[in-house]
DNA sequence: TCTATTTATACTCCAATAGAGCATAAGTAG
DNA sequence: CTACTTATGCTCTATTGGAGTATAAATAGA
């Protein structure tokens, strides 16, 4: 821009297959500017998401511009996408931290039914490899417990005062359910922030490090505790936080799901999209229930018989049910 | 920015007194560039929602620049910031009409205690009155039926094509509850922009107008049927729109009502501001029970008289109703 | 062929919640 | 003292949501 900043988009394209999430990366382009080659080695993890500056001579809205950057990238065709927040924070990206103009990034959603990637540089990742704490389904995730809550307890210790010290608490509660109280599958922004604050994820080290190195001020504090999940480069893992987020509450009073399945799908598959996206387990019965019931779904007469069991009869979705109000669109509560 | 857009920020500011939410806006400073006054005489509308180019060098954060805009130009504290949106289609503002750059706006809600303001420029609005089809606590809004649904039908008539038609009515059947089906006041933003499409609001005929007459192809059809409710400058009344949906959604599960209110307060009070957002009248004493009952509030033990019957007793806010997963936040059901 | 196992589907039970209304309390205005 | 207004307490009932039981229809292996 005019005023020294750059405006990027940036596409978060998920897809579900075989009950694992997963999200599409490209190889990163980022290299560290000559000058600044004796400071630093470039960052050793190189997931990127797919996106590119915004070009707007040639787009109409913003929108078509990620469409055509994500699509050309990947080679996929996107079935949804959607906005969903413009990040704007000074020091949380390499590029600017070298020299680099000052970044924002207007990140969005985009689902799409899972197929082999065409573009040569793009490739399918597991999501929950990059927030294992979010994944409910089996069990309790085991770093939540060994790691997360004593670095968290021991982080809270260390605030400067009183005031920081009640609000590190609460905001811990709130994302983490420290001190008993219930975890909100929802919160997926707010525990990724607070990891990063902490310092419990490599991102938090990079960016003071970088910082540091080419003597700007540090924006967080040094201590690392330990490294929780596979990292991205710039700030990716920040807006894939906010994607999942938006995903989850969405799922809830929003038919969305369906464009991550095929036309026809068994009531089985769409509970295992939906359970791999929230991150729990649902309690089959009722789910069928408020599918059926709930009118979403319309049964289709033909079945699928690769079940390993009895035979599921193939449902598609209701197109119709958008347009009325007593949908809820689904998700049940979450069942051990 | 380098490649000629330019960033905005715009914050829409709401308080609510007496149970008529208000917004800030200020005059706009916007004139027609010289070179194009024998085109066009100066929009007669001025509303504009208070705004400026973000300034990377000044703000670490996005919401640091707004909040400074904001409080610079109301005088006001802002209690509450949101981000909602990043609004970039061209065509859709006059500045850029007119051979200005490019302009990509991201838009927050602020929310504040209604306040005298302080800033010269600045003045409070009644926000229905940029959208009277959105207020349903006395009846029924008159234009829907007078003037939206006929115009809509049309409109609907008018489509090019087959799919094209189908399109529109889809969309007019879950913004206006056209042929029955019921109205869903969180669609703020789909309604707008389908009056805006459709021809209803003045906006879509100035920038049509506008791009015609410095020589550009026209965004959206010239055909208006007839102007709804007071119009604002630039893409004002979309940010607007944005704001009262997010707004809407959120009273349901989180408790934000709380930033519009002073620190005690009768449960008629509380009802009062949830009842003017939402645009809906509900049920009273089940509002108070959900509000007691979901722990949202405390009594404080002391009274307010001046309420024209029976003394209501003043609540506060409890704080930590944040933390306990069964407060909804909430809202009961609509009550005739 | 028979049996164990797996998945699908139907149905029931019960507790919690939400919507609606009635009744009473405690003020104010005449 | 009466009529009216707003506040507050409580009940009744239909709906919804969570959990469990029972039955159906396939496959795999003895």
């Amino acid at each position: 821009m005019a005023d020294g900043t750059q405006l990027g988009l940036t596409a978060v394209i998920v897809a579900v297959a075989g009950g694992v999430p997963r999200v599409v990366t490209v190889r990163s382009g980022f290299e560290i500017p000559r000058a600044y080659r004796h400071h630093a080695e470039p960052p050793p993890h190189r997931d990127t998401l797919p996106g590119a500056p915004f070009n707007p001579e040639r787009y109409r809205t913003l929108q078509e511009g990620v469409r055509a950057v994500a699509e050309g990238l990947s080679g996929l065709s996107l079935r949804y996408v959607e906005q969903l927040y413009t990040f704007g924070d000074r020091h949380r990206d390499p590029h600017e931290l070298f020299g680099g103009p000052r970044s924002l990034v207007v990140g969005y959603l985009a689902l799409v039914r899972e197929e082999p990637l065409a573009g040569a540089a793009a490739e399918w990742h597991a999501l929950y490899d990059y927030f294992p704490w979010e994944d409910w389904r089996e069990e309790r995730p085991a770093p939540v417990d060994a790691v997360i809550l004593p670095a968290l307890r021991a982080w809270i210790e260390a605030a400067p005062d009183d005031a920081a010290r009640t609000r590190r608490l609460e905001r811990s509660q709130l994302a983490f359910a420290i001190d008993g109280g219930d975890w909100d599958m929802e919160r997926v922004l707010e525990r990724y922030e607070l990891l990063y604050e902490a310092g419990l994820v490599v991102e938090a080290y990079r960016d003071h490090d970088l910082a540091e190195r080419v003597g700007l001020a540090p924006a967080r504090p040094a201590v690392i505790a330990r490294a929780l999940g596979r990292p991205m480069a710039r700030d990716g893992r920040r807006i894939l936080a906010a994607a999942l987020e938006r995903l989850r509450g969405k799922l809830k009073y929003r038919p969305i799901v369906f464009e991550l399945l095929p036309p026809a799908f068994t009531l089985n598959q769409l509970q295992g999209v939906v359970e791999s996206l929230s991150g729990t387990r649902l309690h089959k019965q009722n789910f069928r229930r408020l599918m059926i019931n709930g009118g979403l779904v319309e049964a289709t007469g033909q079945f699928e018989s690769q079940t390993g069991g009895r035979p599921a009869e193939l449902f598609r979705f209701r197109r119709q049910a958008i347009h009325e109000r007593t949908s809820t669109g689904g998700i049940p509560s979450a069942d051990a």
